[in-house]
DNA sequence: GCGACAG
DNA sequence: ATCTTGTCGC
């Protein structure tokens, strides 16, 4: 990795360099292979995942799971360079290429724009999306109670994503925009990944890829 | 100045 | 993220 930063001061500025490079509208066609990411703890050890699944039937066609060492603290709006070493390394070892990742946080919807999912979808060039269990910035309005409805995420004036419940009386799930995906589309994806559950597929599985990395 | 603060 | 039992509901 060529820009990497040793301290937050550092990290700030490449976050505010990269943040000029994101692409908030539709790229390519429906994807047919999403991931998704993340990333488990031990003290200094971690497990990162990826899980590649068909879009239409969510099968698993592929999965890579990575582990390692933490190389920087968790600090509030630097998420991102925590986790983005691993999960980089873990997206080159897949076979199959995803034409959209699902982050396990947020996109633009950060006090920069430039969450986790801008970031990795920034330095992959491929479409991207966050899908966070909390908010991080922003307030909205009290949605409906049914699964489909959602309501726009607004922060400094501005919307940087949305709060969709994908189950009927579930607490939301906040979704931005991360790369090459406006917001519509990065909420219907959301919808279509998440059946039955409250989070995605995609976070589901990946959630218990990098827990079950973290032990074998 | 005092809290809050993705995972 | 992680530490953690039982419990309410479908």
């Amino acid at each position: 990795m060529t820009e990497w930063p040793a301290t937050p001061a550092e990290a700030i500025a490449v976050q505010e360099k990269l943040r000029g490079l994101v692409e908030p509208t539709d790229a390519g066609k429906t994807p047919r292979y999403v991931a998704g990411l993340d990333v488990a703890y031990d003290g200094d050890r971690l497990a990162a995942a990826v899980v590649v699944l068909d879009r239409e039937t969510l099968a698993e066609v592929d999965r890579a799971v990575v582990n390692g060492v933490t190389t920087f603290p968790y600090v509030p709006g630097l998420f991102a360079f925590r986790e983005v070493p691993a999960l980089l390394a873990a997206l080159e070892q897949l076979t199959i290429t995803p034409e959209l990742l699902v982050c396990d946080g947020h996109g633009i919807a950060h006090p920069r724009r430039f969450g986790l999912a801008c970031h990795l979808g920034v330095l992959t060039k491929l479409p991207a999306i966050g899908a966070a269990k909390t908010t991080f910035v922003g307030t909205h309005r009290e949605l409906a109670e049914e699964r489909g409805a959602w309501a726009e995420l607004v922060d400094g004036g501005e919307v940087v994503g949305a709060a969709v419940r994908t189950q009927d009386g579930v607490k939301p799930v906040y979704v931005s925009v991360g790369h090459r995906v406006r917001l519509e589309t990065a909420i219907d994806h959301v919808l279509r990944l998440a059946p039955r559950y409250r989070l995605p597929e995609t976070t589901r599985r990946a959630d218990r890829a990098c827990r079950e990395g973290l032990l074998g």
